[in-house]
RNA sequence: GCUCCCUUCGUCUAGUGGCCCAGGACACUGCCCUCUCAAGGCGGGAACACGAGUUCGAGUCUCGUAGGGAGCACCA
């Protein structure tokens, strides 16, 4: 794609202060920042309009004038492409530095605002998130969903959801509903499909037929055998492997075979660029490419084809996808032009990796979303990890929905690879864990209530069990084996613990004294701190000599929340049958 | 092998030629707080892959080197 020029800033300075060596810098730049109000609106256009280049004005321009490019399409990659493309000049007429604009003074500055030109600055956004229905959705998938629902979002555009199966021996059903299931935890809704592939054969069908009929397509017989044969041939001589084509131009009559596929007519000549919204400007010379087959001999497409087909169909204008695709965009883009439609913008999104920096495996780490819902982490807490892994807004870490929405742009996003760190999302997980309604997280904590084999029925809100765990555990799995203290009678005693905090010269009394205020109380943790504080004064202990031996008698451990949390959540029945037996063990 | 891509603290990143002897966050670590464990507060160590070039000035621009990655299917 190319940068469309839309508006146009026009600046003239004329040059007062051209920097010397050894002048005072600081003496240019005041001369320069005291320019600057005059430019204000053509500066604010250079600053945050998208600048793609400053150029001398031309011949007739005034000397020293100076004409900046403003493109209204993206941000910082078609700054860089256009600066790239500006790049090639005589090394006799440098283009003056920017930091040198600031030493001229300006004598006038324009801005030409033009209707936007082309159809796309018009037409509503529509992203795709198009997964293989071969395995659960992973994390990797999970970002470049999460991107593409976000740039829909953001520019008031449509997500589309495709299902691409037309690989029909590892494409499952369960595989199907599991990337749904997915999709729908992490709460990335799609405003239209899931279309699957499979119900487009004939769709496919025709488009390749008009293809062939129009003489950019060819049927091609050789055997998988000669096909492999020829990328031997050509790795021997130290070329890429390409098919040699050698039905192209053959013009052979249409004949059954069970090796008949449809390869497209890739151009020879010239190159494919185009301006990908991540990695910047891509080019690729068209003889790198060869015939690709579009249409197997299974009589089904092939991917490259199929997509093509879908995205025009689909009316699709940012294709957002993986770094792996890249070195097929070229080929799409040919076929696109060959079926006459308008090229949509691509941004091809750098790989995750594990911890080591090695690709992600289910050996190393776990890889699909759902085994991250097993593990305790909720939605949001992954949706904003995946956010900050490869685009960032200046300090900002934490990120609500809305302000994702706000603030994502496709083409702010890194274009080097980055680490899945599992420590990080467990920062965030607890952060939403502290912040968060626990009314709200209740739910998926009673999920994992129920999946460690807990019963709630009888036991404390979970609610009111969040409160006291959230600063404590970093996942909801473990908030959930911590819970059990409260739902469950105390299966084990730490005899250390016993030792140390039961058998003692005032553990007794201080149990004692504990479980009669305990009796009266207003069972709340506030009230119930002030009865800790009570027996510590009326012992005269500290509250270490309190709390611990309670501790022990409701848990069997010296590790809880703070003990009037941990009392209040055993119920008073219960809390005080714990400290008669706890006494019962003091004592025996 | 060929083509394309990438490179700032251990990790995620800020960075648009002077605001940078490089900022934030996670992790690590010291102190404070403290009924345990945490959480929290205040500190600390820690990076521009390397080499040339352009420039008065380079993390930022150019070229090269090294390292890493992806693709090269009748898989998606």
């Amino acid at each position: 794609m190319h940068v469309v020029p839309w508006r146009r800033a026009e600046l003239q300075f004329q040059c007062v202060a051209q920097p010397q060596p050894q002048q005072a810098v600081g003496a240019v730049l005041r001369t320069a920042n005291a320019a600057l109000p005059v430019l204000a609106p053509a500066w604010q256009a250079l600053l945050h309009g998208h600048c793609a280049g400053i150029e001398h004005g031309g011949g007739e321009a005034e000397p020293g004038a100076i004409v900046a490019w403003v493109v209204g399409a993206g941000g910082r990659r078609d700054r860089q492409a256009a600066e790239k493309q500006r790049r090639p000049r005589g090394r006799g007429e440098r283009t003056p530095g920017r930091g040198r604009v600031r030493a001229l003074v300006p004598v006038s500055a324009k801005i030409h605002c033009f209707a936007p030109s082309s159809s796309e600055e018009i037409m509503t956004v529509r992203t795709r998130f198009a997964p293989s229905p071969t395995g659960f959705l992973h994390i990797g998938g999970a970002r470049t969903a999460l991107y593409c629902w976000l740039e829909s979002r953001r520019r008031g555009g449509q997500f589309v959801l495709r299902i691409e199966d037309t690989d029909r021996e590892r494409s499952t059903d369960a595989a199907v509903q599991a990337i749904l299931d997915a999709m729908q935890w992490l709460g990335l809704n799609h405003d239209e499909g899931p279309f699957y592939q499979t119900d487009r054969l004939a769709r496919y069908r025709q488009v390749a037929d008009d293809l062939v009929a129009a003489g950019k397509a060819y049927y091609a017989y050789e055997t998988k055998e000669e096909i492999e044969a020829m990328r031997d041939a050509a790795m021997a001589r130290g070329e890429k492997p390409r098919y040699n084509g050698h039905y192209r131009d053959r013009d052979e009559p249409l004949r059954d075979d069970p090796n008949r596929v449809i390869r497209f007519r890739n151009p020879t000549e010239g190159a494919v660029v185009f301006e990908d919204k991540v990695k910047g400007r891509v080019e690729w010379s068209n003889s790198e490419l060869d015939d690709l087959v579009i249409f197997r001999s299974d009589g089904w497409p092939t991917y490259n084809f199929a997509v093509v087909v879908d995205d025009i169909d689909m009316g699709i204008t940012e294709v957002i996808r993986g770094d792996d695709h890249v070195n097929n965009t070229p080929r799409q883009i040919n076929i696109y032009h060959a079926l006459g439609a308008r090229v949509p913008e691509f941004a091809h999104l750098p790989m995750i990796l594990d911890k080591e920096g090695k690709k992600l495996s289910k050996r190393t780490s776990a890889v699909s979303v759902m085994e991250y819902r097993d593990d305790g982490f909720l939605p949001h807490a992954l949706l904003n990890y995946l956010v900050r892994l490869g685009w960032s807004h200046g300090d900002q870490e934490i990120f609500s929905r809305e302000e994702m929405i706000a603030l994502f742009d496709i083409a702010d996003v890194n274009k080097a690879a980055s680490r899945f760190d599992t420590e990080k999302l467990a920062w965030l997980n607890q952060h939403y864990l502290k912040t968060d309604d626990p009314q709200a997280l209740a739910p998926e904590f009673a999920w994992h209530l129920a999946r460690a084999g807990i019963d709630c029925s009888g036991g404390p809100a979970p609610a009111d069990v969040i409160v006291a765990l959230r600063d404590r555990v970093h996942t909801l799995k473990e908030m959930a084996e911590r819970a059990r203290i409260w739902y469950a009678p105390i299966a084990e005693w730490d005899d250390k613990a016993v030792v140390k905090h039961l058998k003692n010269d005032t553990a007794v009394a201080v149990l004692d004294a504990a479980r009669g205020l305990l009796l009266e109380c207003e069972w709340r943790p506030e009230p119930i701190h002030r009865v800790i504080e009570q027996t510590a004064a009326r012992l005269e202990l500290g509250m270490g000599k309190i709390a611990q031996p309670l501790r022990v008698a409701m848990t069997g451990t010296q590790v809880s929340p703070s003990i009037e949390h941990t009392i209040y959540l055993a119920g008073r029945g219960e809390a005080l049958k714990r400290i008669a037996d706890a006494i019962a063990m003091a004592q025996g």
